[in-house]
DNA sequence: CTGAAAGCGCTTACAG
DNA sequence: CTGAAAGCGCTTACAG
């Protein structure tokens, strides 16, 4: 077994200074060829890399992301992290995951833990438990030291910071107008309950919407879900009692679920009712029939907001304006939806 | 803005040496209760916490684990990530994660650079490219450097290291063997091309299935898939010409994907044909119908990984000895195979 | 052209 | 009980 090698221990046995080491290794042209050469093809022999750990603590900056987000199996939160480690990687950069799982708690001491230093700056997404609790105080906390934070997707307005979203509302909007426009009159909603930052502002998409178009809002057209687990007799009663013809749902699950209880029910779907969904997911794509749905590209949200993050890093002076970009959705139209 | 405070500068403010600074901090007995405690009250004020780099520079172990995956918009991928990063934590370890994107330089360049200095070992699962190209130097560098790697899922026997993997061999044998007690007879198999480990695992056992029951095994009832996208029309010309009454998919993606080609020709699943797939994840829950299925568990997979690379840093003497730990895996019975 | 020194933020064996 | 010194692995301004 071959330890790594320091400069030392090439200093040691070339028989100069660290220094010289040190700056051959850099290329300086304070050094003789004579010796840089030597010691480059030294240093190429024994394949020594430079300790990171050590440039980090001399440098001041350790090229490394902290990223939190609620959850991992959660396929949006996972192209979101394809799309932020990729353009982390092109600039050199690394990414350290952790994963609040939607508790207040994990999420303020991943991000203790990771601000003492590991990290240069992160990029994150709220907890639903911080959404609930609107505690964001450290959050606050870090950027007052100096760390930059992005965040993307399940925000707030209460911390200024760089911020990377879609217009969940107008995507909202757009997608029931789709209905509206094929003529669906009775149009139900699945949505979350208010707390969570985006299926709130869906909600207020989907009330635009008819508002828009001069049809009444009924609250008993719409459904908030708590808990997906115990959903099911919610939904049922929405499809049997009012017979929407059309459900507009603020994510996938409730839009597969929706379909699920409908075909139970004996309704087809787009037949007999049409669903659409949000996000573009694996279950939107394969389930059957294919659901019509949101697209949010995650990969390029995650991208943008590492560029942001990177971009401030690398800033010479400091900068109080942050920015906050919209990423834009489309609608991808499957099979979920009547052509009619 | 205040930025984060030092030991020197705390020294500094309470006119003592850093040294009784560090001391009080940790409790040292050496110190007066007089000064520690005025030494303590200063750095919770301060909110005082130490420096994560330097710690790493000072001790030579950085509490994190290196988790090399191929992809992360994967479900499995994703669920073994939540698996290790839970455990890691548990024991006060992070986790940093970087994708292979299935290339071999990939997977090399990240190797590298998280062996200088930034973590205290790896888990990893291998990408498509190195298991076709079989060179492992990057990995046996690695931990001949001291380093611990512990490999998951896609994993060779060409590197001494500690290993977790599911019997794929004897998962699939299980999987075909139900499909032969149910009754049928023209089991047909959707596989990975033979460079894929793990395909050419479940391939072997969906082999050994057959003959351990005097089937024959008939090459044309055998689909080896290389790329996804172009796969419509091998798995079409099973189906029309072959007439299987059962197919055994050994990913998820593949199983779905021969449901929906099956359903385009007109047949029924499970009525005209059962079909079983490898992996539980969103898809085999959520596609209609769903999917019977081998369970893999990632999580358990990624907390065995991260427990046993773990143990093995804060083992005290080196130890060449190397386990692999064979996950159970077991067979989720859902709509798509027929119940006779 | 080469090297000694200081410093990044910490810990700890040792001296006083 | 307190502090100076050495050291983790590196870089760089400065001296010679």
């Amino acid at each position: 077994m071959k330890r790594k090698i320091t400069l030392k221990q090439i200093a040691k046995e070339l028989d100069v200074s660290i220094s010289t080491v040190s700056k051959s290794l850099r290329n300086s042209p304070e050094i003789s060829e004579d010796t840089r050469l030597k010691v480059q093809a030294f240093a190429k022999l024994y394949n020594y890399k430079p300790n990171n750990i050590a440039l980090s603590l001399k440098n001041k900056k350790t090229k490394t992301i902290g990223i939190i987000i609620p959850e991992i199996v959660h396929h949006f939160f996972a192209t979101v992290i394809s799309g932020i480690e990729q353009v982390a990687n092109e600039n050199g950069y690394n990414v350290i995951v952790c994963l609040s799982n939607e508790s207040f708690d994990k999420e303020v001491i991943n991000m203790e833990m990771l601000a003492n230093g590991s990290i240069d700056g992160f990029v994150m997404s709220l907890s639903k438990e911080t959404q609930l609790k609107k505690d964001f105080h450290h959050i606050v906390e870090v950027i007052n030291q100096g760390m930059p934070v992005v965040m993307f997707d399940r925000i707030t307005n209460d911390v200024l910071c760089d911020k990377v979203i879609i217009d969940d509302r107008l995507a909202a909007y757009d997608a029931v107008e789709f209905l509206i426009k094929k003529g669906f009159k009775n149009i139900g909603l699945v949505t979350t309950v208010d707390y969570v930052s985006v299926g709130k502002l869906r909600t207020d998409g989907y009330i635009d919407a008819l508002q828009g178009h001069d049809m009444e809002v009924r609250e008993d057209m719409i459904v908030k879900i708590e808990d997906i687990d115990n959903c099911a007799s919610k939904i049922e009663r929405l499809l049997q009692e009012k017979k929407p013809q059309a459900i507009f749902a603020v994510n996938e699950l409730f839009a597969v679920t929706t379909i699920k209880l409908a075909n139970k029910m004996g309704l087809k779907v787009p037949d007999d009712i049409s669903v659409i969904g949000f996000t573009d997911g694996i279950i939107s794509q394969f389930s059957t029939p294919t659901i019509t749905t949101v697209s949010q590209n995650g990969i390029k949200m995650g991208g943008r907001a590492a560029k942001m993050l990177i971009e401030r890093l690398e800033m010479e002076e400091e900068n109080e304006q942050y920015k906050t970009e919209v990423i834009e959705t489309n609608l991808v139209e499957r099979e979920s939806t009547a052509t009619l």
